[in-house]
DNA sequence: AGTGCGGCCTGTCCGC
DNA sequence: TGCGGACAGGCCGCAC
């Protein structure tokens, strides 16, 4: 499940091979993802050249002279650069061919995944109108947080899951962030004090930091071999840890359902 | 406007 | 051992 960090890591792997590349085929095989991909994707593609390889939020954006492809990789999605011809496996739904012989392979078997077309600008589209600052850009500044908390009775981690108010916060990095905060996840996003909203802020830089890092130090080869990007690797506090110890107090790890999302923390250290 | 929730999917895990 | 069912999870889009 690709959060931020596996994502960015993801958009590093792939770009030294995109870039720069024609686009010689388009071949879908399962067009039911998220949304449909379009019908003419390929014709708009095809004989574009990638110019480069960016992101906004999760989604991977593969730039070129007439528009921008989408990619998001949803939960259970990945990306594979693949220097020959290999017959696709199940939940191969997109091969995207290039004029040098190689084949960007998305891979997704819950589907929960996209790959869509914006023409011209891609923050034109619909999905990336109106989304918050990225949490490792200067307009997510320290006062970020509690200006655009004020009034919100919604849980605060609620809020930084928020994708109007900070893209890129899924599930587990709320949980981290939260914790190393010493925020309760609970606490009303509106009743939390400008000075913890910027440790918060500080928090959630440092969490996605570290973790773009760690992706970045483990960054295996994304040609040919498996280059799944895991977030295993990474020293998580608290969340998947309910009924350990807290590192921090010994109290003991906590999760409950907020949101309808599994959140963890630490009743000790988070008020 | 803010908030909560249904729905899309399938692999994994649990209990019988 | 086999099988059904609950669950997970990003995030849009709708309902209140």
């Amino acid at each position: 499940m690709p959060e931020l960090p596996e994502v960015e890591t993801t958009r590093r792997g792939i770009a030294p091979h995109i870039e720069g590349q024609i686009v010689s085929s388009v071949v879908v095989r399962q067009p039911r993802l998220r949304w449909p991909v379009p019908d003419d994707l390929a014709r708009r593609w095809v004989g574009q050249r990638v110019s480069s390889v960016g992101r906004r939020a999760k989604y991977l954006l593969l730039r070129s002279g007439t528009g921008t492809a989408l990619i998001h990789l949803g939960m259970s999605g990945s990306l594979r650069v693949l220097s020959e011809q290999r017959a696709p496996g199940t939940h191969d739904h997109v091969d995207v061919g290039f004029a040098n012989g190689i084949t960007l392979r998305l891979n997704d078997p819950r589907r929960f995944g996209a790959v869509l077309w914006a023409e011209p600008d891609p923050f034109g589209h619909p999905l990336l109108a109106s989304l918050g600052p990225e949490p490792l850009a200067e307009d997510f500044g320290p006062g970020h947080l509690y200006r655009q908390s004020r009034g919100r009775r919604g849980a605060v981690k609620n809020f930084i899951m928020d994708g109007r108010v900070v893209v890129g916060v899924g599930n587990i990095y709320a949980s981290e962030a939260l914790f190393r905060a010493g925020i309760h996840p609970l606490r009303a996003a509106g009743r939390v004090s400008a000075k913890r909203y910027e440790l918060l802020q500080s928090c959630i830089r440092a969490t996605l930091g570290a973790a773009i890092e760690a992706g970045g130090t483990t960054l295996r080869d994304f040609v040919d071999g498996s280059g799944q990007p895991g977030y295993f690797g990474q020293s998580l506090k608290v969340y998947g840890r309910a009924g350990e110890v807290c590192e921090r107090c010994g109290d003991t790890i906590k999760q409950r359902v907020i949101g309808q999302r599994a959140s963890y923390y630490c009743s000790g250290c988070q008020h």
